[in-house]
Formats: C-alpha cells, structure tokens, sequence
DNA sequence: GGCCAGCCCTGACATAGATCAAGGATGGAA
DNA sequence: TTCCATCCTTGATCTATGTCAGGGCTGGCC
C-alpha cells in the first residue's frame, strides 16, 4: 500500500517528528511502509520481539496483556498515536500485545532506523523522549485511577472526561463496546452494566452506546476529577505545537483509562 | 554539600550518563548540588512544578499519589535512581510525590539544563529516551500485575523476585516495613498481614523483616510468575553496559511492585 | 521500672467486586 | 422471515478486600 503525500504531512506533524530535520525524517520514512490491516488483526503479541514503530493512521488498535488465562485492556488507540515506542527504543520484546479493533492503517517504521537516527538528531531524540514521557505519565494517570478509585468513580470520571473531548455535549458516544470499557477500566462487564445503573442517581442516561449526562455537577461531585489523575486535555493538542499540553502528546479523543 | 568525585563517578556510570560526552556532563553537574535529606522530608508534592531532576545517591524514596485524602505508594527507589524525568523532560509539573524514606544524598540537576544539552548531545538524549522508556516499561508491569493478579499473588511474586535479588537466599529481609510494602502492592496492611498468614501454607514463614521462604517450588506454583510482569534482573545490570537488560535500567535490588 | 507511641496481628463485620446463570435485544446470514 | 451469535443486562451468590476494634510486642524515654 502507497503511502499517499497527505499520510506523510500529517505524520510529518506529529510532536515528535515536528521536531526532527528534514534528512531525519526522510530516512525514516524511506524504510517505512504503510499497511492496511482488517478489524480483529493481532499486529504484536507480548513477548515478541519487537522491529517496528507502529503509527496509527486510521482506525483503532487495542493494547492488553495477560496472565494466567486472564486479560485486560491497557489502553485503546485512536488515530495519530504512536505505539510500542519503548520497545522500539530498547530494543527488546513488547510488553503488551497490539491488536486492531477497527480497520485499521498503520504506518510501520523501522525500529532499527530509528534507533540510528536517534543518535544523529538531537532535536529528534528530544521529540522522542517527549513522547516517552508523555505516555509514560500517562500510566501514571492510569496506575493512579486504578489504585486509588472504585470501580464507580472510574467510570464516572471516564464519562466526564468524554464529555469534555467531545465537546461538553449533553450526550456522548461512548467510543467503544461496553465490555471493552469494562476491561479498560479494570472491571467486570457485568460490574460495568451495574456502575451505570448506580449512576442513574446522579443523572446518567444510558441508550445503547447513547449515554446521557444529565446532571454535569452532581455527577462530578461524585467523580472528583483531578487534574492530576485525568488528562481532560480537549481537541486542540495538534496545533497549538511548542506548548507542553504536558503528557500523551499526541492522543486524540478515544483514549484514556 | 559538595559534592564528592567518588560519587561524580558513580553517576557517570548511569546508563543514560555513560552516553553522553563529557562535555554534556560537565555542564550537566555545573549547575547540579548534592543535598543530605533527613528521613521523612517531602522533596516535590505532586503537582508541583519541577525543576530539577534528581538522582538518589543513598538511601530510600518514596513516589506516591493521592486522591481524595486516600494515598498510595507507586515505586520505592534505592540509590541510583533517578525520578521525575518524565516531568523534566515535558517541563511540566509533577503526578506523584516524593519523600524520602530514610536519610538520603541526592544529587539535582537543573532540568533547564538537562534539556538543553539533549537537544545538543543525542547520544546522551538516546540515554535518556532509553531511561524513560525503561521507566515506562517498569509501570506496565506494575499495572499488569495491578489489573491481573490478587493480593496474594502480587505478594507471592514480590517474594519471588527479592529472593532472587538478594541472591536466591532462602530467607530474604523485607527492604521496606510492612505498612510500606502493603500500599506499593495495592493493599491494606491488614490485608497483606492475612495474605502472609496464607502463604504459610506454601512454606512462608514470617518472623518480622525476615521472611523465610521455605519450599520456593511451591510458592511458584502459587504465584505463576512471568517475565512480562515480574523484572527478575538480579544485581548485575550496572555493568553489563550495553546490553539491552531490558526495562528500569538502573534499578536495583528494593524497586518493585 | 513504668509509660507511651508505633507497628503489627487478629477477629468480626461490611462492602466491593467477581462469578454463575438466565434472559432480552440486536443484527447478520440463511 | 427465521435462526443464531453477540452483546448487554439482571439477579443470586460467593469471594476478595476494606474497615473497625482490640490487643500484643517492641523500643525509646522519663
């Protein structure tokens, strides 16, 4: 599959390739190729070794580990996001499997390229380690949700923290099936059906994938978001560019835990 | 406090600092001071903005977060780690807290100039990016574990992995009180008193901060333990040099959940 | 020695969350 | 249309974990 000019422009864009000079980004590019992959396609399964940096075009991928015949989702990628980077850099085997749940495009990167290139531009082994941190604090946002919130108030925070990504609509889209939600963040499908039962009594509406926040401040008074467990970071991360817009550089409105 | 060549050399030794040309260096540790801290000072609470990046030459430190007056333990770090390089790198303010644990020697660097000489020196910002993402690996484990394990197997992979840090002595010494150990493993010190009291059945005989680990076979039967989850990297990582060793790869022997 | 604070353990209990089983809704395929 | 698979929901139940209260042990200190 051809990598169309556009793919290579928005790429281009990304905060850590904006950042890498021309020649850089040319021998990045020159290695890389451009696949289209069906919904359901596991792309990397923990453990293995790892040669390419995958970046997502389109579509949606889906990152879990597992152990003892149990799995959970770590988190779900949505368009522009960079993954497997730490592998990449280390040059060592993946820690979590990669899996597309859409039909998805993804741009593959020679790892062994960019290890090379990291050592020749600074200003691009500076974007990478941006990058690195940006995710890296995103798991610390995530361990945080995990460890010190009930399953109720994850959920809760993840809807607010939707609504605000979606433009503070009355009623979003939830990006994803609800079991997915539920591995996502860390509970049970049925314990997911229950939680929005429960947040029935602080005005959330459930349709299907329609859910309905009546009552914004009630339901945040239970919530309690915090600025430094939920990235409530909105649209305009793209664009604004210099600005630290602080963790997960590049990640579009489906992600979270 | 000034700060001693022996301890100059042993920082050099940092994989992310043997990259880097001396040049990078001198002026990294020109502007850096060692500073003695009793136990129990509170070096950054989260949130705050970060200025510098810190290594810990002696003694213990806690990363934590909190929410909603509830508080948990992310990592405990022993001498030469480094912590808060993500939000260095992002020059943004910290998620978690730090406080020491015992008296420690920590060494600061200016975070300005950190960024600086990455984007000059890319050899040394490979080493950071390397840093990081073993960081960021050292969290995936801890939020497989979190998400995939109970309590007891949390603990029983815990044990597993300080035996063989300590050696693959048969009774290792708990690095850290109980109190302490129960929060990084996500759980009440009352719940990690029963999950001892369980693990007798696997021939865990508790006697203070001794814990006499008497038939490791079966323990491991019990706590199923897997090298995408568990780092079971002994002692000799510093050293190795170049070899990829994988994630955290500065950590030595108290680091882990 | 006697006192006190901090840490740890233990039991009783309450709650959150997982599991099991059943049934309803939906949508695609025959 | 009918059939079937998938997803979701709900109730009953069980398990894991948190909470509260009590008490023992230790070590510092008067």
């Amino acid at each position: 599959m051809p990598i169309k000019e556009a793919d290579l422009e928005r790429v281009r864009q990304l905060p850590f390739l904006k950042t890498a000079n021309d020649d850089t980004f040319r021998r990045l590019i020159q290695g890389a190729f451009l696949q289209r992959f069906p919904a359901g396609t596991t792309l990397l399964t923990e453990g293995d070794s790892v040669d390419f940096l995958y970046i997502l075009l389109d579509g949606t991928v889906e990152l879990s580990g597992t152990w003892n015949d149990k799995e959970t989702i770590l988190a779900l990628l949505g368009p522009l996001s960079t993954f497997i980077l730490a592998a990449v850099v280390l040059d060592t085997s993946a820690l979590m499997s990669a899996t597309t749940r859409d039909r998805s495009d993804i741009l593959m990167i020679s790892g062994e390229t960019l290890r090379r290139v990291m050592q020749e531009d600074a200003a691009f082994g500076f974007g990478v380690s941006q990058e690195l941190a940006g995710c890296y604090r995103g798991l610390v946002r995530s361990m945080k949700s995990q460890k010190l919130r009930g399953g109720i108030e994850r959920l809760a925070n993840y809807l607010i923290t939707q609504r605000i990504r979606q433009g503070d609509v009355e009623t979003i889209t939830l990006p994803h099936e609800k079991r997915v939600l539920a591995s996502l963040l860390g509970m049970t499908p049925e314990n997911l059906s229950r939680a929005f039962a429960s947040l029935a009594d602080y005005g959330v509406v459930v349709n299907g994938p329609l859910v309905t926040i009546g009552r914004p401040v009630v339901l945040k008074r239970l919530a309690k978001p915090d600025a430094l467990i939920d990235n409530h970071t909105p649209e305009e991360m793209r664009g604004g560019g210099k600005a630290r817009l602080e963790a997960w550089p590049n990640q579009p409105a489906r992600m979270t835990v």
